[in-house]
Formats: C-alpha cells, sequence, structure tokens
DNA sequence: TTTATTTGCGCAACCGTTTTCGGGGGCTCT
DNA sequence: AGAGCCCCCGAAAACGGTTGCGCAAATAAA
C-alpha cells in the first residue's frame, strides 16, 4: 500500500506535480483534456492530499477548536451537534477541548492555538475565568474567536448566548403568577455571568411584585454533591420554608427533587419547581417539571455560522455580532 | 505581533535553526548552557512551533480522530470525557466527527483520515454498518484503529465494550425473579450488535426459564418517535400485555413512562420497568427506574488508552486487545 | 607532540503541496 | 513572414521545523 501522493500521480501522467495540483483544483491554467486524465486518475488510486503539507503551504487548517468546560450535561453535548453539523457541512474539521473548569487548562490549550493548528475558535468560557489576557492575547494574533453561553463581556468579539436575564425573570414571574410568596434561587458558581443574569431576572421579578429577598434563599452550590444535598435540605427543612424555587442548573434538580422525596414535601402543592434543563426526561419526572429550555443545538450552529462567516470573508467583522436566541418556558406539572 | 518562529529565535541567539530545534528537544548534541538560552528565549517570546511543519516533517500530527453516530443521548458524551481526559494527558488532539448513523458519512470521513491528519481512529460504527471495506482499508493503510461500544466483529483491531449480553441476560433474571412471567424486549436496529446482544442475552434467561418467547413481545424501534410511541402503547393496550420491559435504549424509557402514566398502568405493580440508561435523573423518576448502568467514561477511557499504546510502541498489537467492562445492576423502585 | 575521541554546532536536504513566474508552441492578425 | 497573443504546462521557490551528516574545536589518550 504505497501512499499515493502528487509526485507519483504526476509521474503516471507524465505531468509535474504543479500541474497534477492546479487540475485538481480547477484551475483555469489547465485544458479540459488534462483535468480529466488527473482527476480520473486521482479518483482511482484514491488520492487524498496530504493535510500537512498543505496546511503548511496554505497557512490554513481548514479546522476549528471548541474550548468547553465539560461535555457531561445535555447542554454542551447538544450544542456540539449544531457545531458539527456546519463544520462538517463547510468541510471544516473540530477539535475539542474540556477545561474541566479549571482556567489554567484553559490557558494552556489557548495558547497552543498559536501553533495554526486551528483557523478559529468557539469557547465557552471557565466558572473560573475572570482575566482574560489569554483570548486577548489570541486574537491580537489574528485568530478569530467566538464566545457562546458562557460569555465574557469585556471581550470584544461575537457572542451567541441566551436571553438568561429574561429567563430568570420570566421563570420568576411564572412561579409568582402560580401563587408563590417566598422563592429560593438554586445556583452554582457566583463568578459565572450566567447564573448572575438569571439571578437577576428572577430577583427584578421579585422587587416588581414586591416581595421580599431573602439572602438565605439565594443559594450558590457547588460541586460537592453530598454537601449540596445538606443545603438544600436544611433549606428545604427550616420553618419559614420557600413555597417556590427556581433551580439555574440543571444537575440541581436531582438532589431538589430527593430532598423533597425524603421530606414528603408535595410538588406542586408545598413547593413549585422551575428548573433549567435540556432533559428529555423532564416530562417524566414526577410531577413533570416545568422548565426553561436553552435552544443548544441553535446556540452552537450559530456561533459556528458566525465563526466561518469571518473565516470566508475577510472584512467581516465579528465584533459587531451579538445573537441572542430565546429559551423556552414550558409549563408542566411542577408550577 | 510578529509570527516568532524558530528563525527569528536563531537569529536572535545566533544560532541555527537546526541548533535552536535541537535545544528545544533536549538533544544530546547541545549543550547545557545553549539549551539554557534558547530554552529562556522561547519562552519570553511565547515560542508555539508551528503543527503543520512539525506535522509535515515527522508525519506525526498528534492528533486522533473520534467517530461516532451522535452525541446526543449521554453514553457518547461521557465517553468523550473519558477519551478527552486521556489524550489531553497524552498531549493529543481531539478531532470529533459524527456519523449521525449515516454510512456513507462514515465511509467519507474514514476516507478523509487517509490524508495524515490524525495518527490513529477510535470509532463507533453507525447502525448501518455492516460492510468493513472502509475501515480494513484505513487499517491496511497503516492507521490503528480501535472500536468502541458498537463494535464490528468481522474487523481484526482492538474492541471495547460493555457485556451487552450478560446485561440482557442480568437484566431479565431480574425480571423473572421479580416475578414477571411476559417480558417485552425494546431496542432500536436489529442491525445493531449490541442490541441484538442485549437480545440474545434476554431471550437465553426466558429460555432457561421456561418462560414463552413472543414475537409480538420483541419490538424494533426507529428513530421516528411518534410512531414509537404508538407502537409502544398498542403494546401495552393489548389484552395479554406483557407483564415485564426491558427498554435496552436510554430514550425508549420516556415514551415508555409516559405510555404507562396515559393507560393508567402502575409500576411497578402492573408492569416493571428495567432500562438502559445513564442519566442521572433515573433516581428520580417516578418511579425511579431500575436500570443498567454502562461504563462509559472507563470505556472511552480505556479504548484511548489502547490506542495510545499502540501510537507509543511499535510492537504493540491491537488485534489481541479485547476489553469488556461490565454494566452495573442497580436496583430502583420500578421493578 | 601526535593521534584519537568527544563535544557542540551548522549545513542542507527533506516532508508534500501550492503558487508564482516564465516559456514554448500554436494561433491570429497585419 | 514577423509580431503579438493565448493556452498549457513545467520549474522552482516557498511554508516552518526536523534530522543526518560533517566539521571544527576542545579534550583525552598515547
Amino acid at each position: 500500500m504505497p501512499a499515493v501522493d502528487i509526485r507519483s500521480l504526476a509521474k503516471h501522467l507524465n505531468l509535474s506535480p504543479g500541474t497534477v495540483s492546479k487540475a485538481l483544483k480547477d484551475s483555469y491554467e489547465i485544458s479540459a483534456e488534462t483535468k480529466k486524465r488527473v482527476l480520473s486518475l486521482a479518483k482511482k488510486l484514491n488520492y487524498v492530499p496530504n493535510a500537512y503539507a498543505s496546511g503548511l503551504r496554505k497557512k490554513r487548517s481548514k479546522t476549528i477548536a471548541v474550548v468547553l468546560p465539560e461535555v457531561a450535561d445535555s447542554f454542551f453535548s447538544i450544542a456540539i451537534n449544531g457545531i458539527e453539523s456546519v463544520a462538517q457541512q463547510k468541510g471544516y474539521h473540530v477539535l475539542i477541548y474540556l477545561t474541566h473548569e479549571n482556567f489554567l487548562k484553559e490557558k494552556t490549550i489557548l495558547n497552543d492555538f498559536k501553533s495554526g493548528r486551528v483557523d478559529g475558535v468557539l469557547i465557552s468560557v471557565t466558572r473560573e475565568t475572570i482575566a482574560t489576557k489569554h483570548i486577548l492575547e489570541l486574537q491580537s494574533s489574528g485568530m478569530p474567536v467566538v464566545l457562546f453561553d458562557r460569555i465574557v463581556d469585556q471581550i470584544e468579539t461575537a457572542k451567541v448566548r441566551t436571553n438568561d436575564f429574561e429567563s430568570g425573570y420570566i421563570a420568576t414571574q411564572h412561579l409568582i403568577k402560580r401563587g408563590c410568596k417566598n422563592i429560593s434561587y438554586l445556583s452554582n458558581s457566583k463568578s459565572l455571568g450566567i447564573t448572575n443574569e438569571r439571578m437577576e431576572g428572577c430577583r427584578k421579578a421579585l422587587e416588581e411584585n414586591d416581595l421580599s429577598i431573602k439572602k438565605n434563599f439565594f443559594i450558590e452550590c457547588s460541586n460537592d454533591e453530598a454537601n449540596n444535598y445538606k443545603r438544600i435540605k436544611s433549606l428545604l427543612s427550616q420553618k419559614d420554608c420557600p413555597d417556590g424555587i427556581l433551580v439555574s442548573i440543571e444537575k440541581l434538580t436531582i438532589p431538589v427533587y430527593q430532598v423533597c422525596n425524603e421530606l414528603k414535601l408535595n410538588i406542586p402543592g408545598s413547593l413549585k419547581v422551575i428548573g433549567f434543563s435540556l432533559s428529555p426526561s423532564a416530562s417524566i419526572l414526577n410531577p413533570a417539571i416545568t422548565t426553561i429550555t436553552q435552544p443548544a443545538y441553535e446556540i452552537g450552529e450559530a456561533a459556528a455560522t458566525l465563526l466561518f462567516k469571518s473565516l470566508e470573508k475577510s472584512n467581516f467583522d465579528l465584533k459587531n455580532e451579538k445573537i441572542i436566541l430565546p429559551s423556552v418556558l414550558t409549563i408542566r406539572s411542577s408550577t
């Protein structure tokens, strides 16, 4: 199985490698006759050009990078689908990197992109990402960067996200309409823009309805599941227990339901629950949970589309692009 | 921001590019003093070698490909985590490709790997994949290939999977122990080795217990959700309704629960349900569903580890490697 | 001191493709 | 017939690192 390269093709055809290359690219310099001969032999021998040689020469890798905190929950897996489908259609390849919410890893990964390995970057930053030097540096090296979902406001580039503030507001309004007076908000990290926006939306709804904002009802969970469970249990065990709860992180739904089960708290009788979720099993929980669903696929799709626009048109300015795709409220039995 | 290459480094240091290259690789040919100077400047200027240049010369891309049917359900997303963590640790990059269960796409994608873009391939094949020429061809071009989860028996190479046959057997045994006499099996595609093995395991358990195997209890669902729902409903509506059901595909759990809800079928009273699933929400379904859980992360990890072994040791023979990681039965209230 | 050996580095080919430039041959046009 | 033009194609220089080889200087051995 001797690797068939452009040289061997040329030899077979009594042509020069340059001519073969042009013929394969359908260059106007080459006669129709020759093109036909070249194409035919290339197909017959199943010639596949060496990606590294042409990448080196053309200074284009036909590859984009997707940098994610993790891929465990459904949002990012679905987003990947959206990204990959656009990339495949454009003939691009997709490198995937997981930061595991580790800022240092994010820095290392982004720095490596100066190797020319990728033509553009889609990134959803870490919880820990406050400093932005690594991203700015990458940009100033000429790399197009599109932020999605987990945005950093300070960075001037295209951003694709959902309406987190409004979602938080709408979710809370919904709870209020259902009669809730004491509403609790569950999130993970305060440093994360997203959950903050949702929280602000929640606060705004509370304020507009003259409902009290109790500090100890706004709980910031961690990655420590046991501890989260404990805190949720203590929240729901107290006398002044909330009658409505907004779960801003999908995976926190589980301990909430578990605690309710343990404490024999009736949903939606004693407690109404609404959660940010993309899981299709929302409908078969008992009770089926009312959800705010992010358009994950569309976010990935839109982010990738923007990136490719900037790769294809040099005059396209990412800085002007902000896309906000609305989340969807699906009312079920939990409220 | 003038791109810093090895030539400019060399000029700064009054050395030749070759020497700089060797110094960076800690070659024995270079004095400690020079190495220090080189390393120091390289760090200061944040030199990142061009991946395409070195890839071309060394004929190594430091990249592997992961080819998946889809990434929507949790198995593959978790498997990606396992793969990525090993790759990152080894300094490799991960390209991801989705076939969307389309054999032609799989063929096209694999053929492109002859471009030298990747050093090795991890693949979980399509439902439609029966012919294996495309994989054999890739192998014979010298590309190491590791199959995982969705295996093709005919191909001689490393395979990592779970014990599907036993899982089907164990799940069925569990239903039988719980008193089920009429057991139904739900899968998607018959052409898929995995679901067939699970089915065979199921059949064996039925036979061993002298239970009848009713053809119309073995249902092959499709991607048409509405139709799946209809078929499940008609299965559970009939007089001779099953009293136990083994759901071999995670996403089919939803219509099953929905139908039971609609038909007021009590789980586990009238029907006991066991499902293959990785979803953490299994525990908060009502009733919490008994599951067979595949070790997705470990499968990805093991597959990647095998691939890297073959990349690092030329004498390592993938053909001899078969890894079977056991699934776990978690008994909950649905049985 | 002479010879042998080691040490440290430079030279230049090489990886496979792309692309600029130029030139030969055939054609048209005067 | 000579000048000009177009049509095809080849030659060769990139692209940026890597690596085998050779060579000079320094050191060790004789």
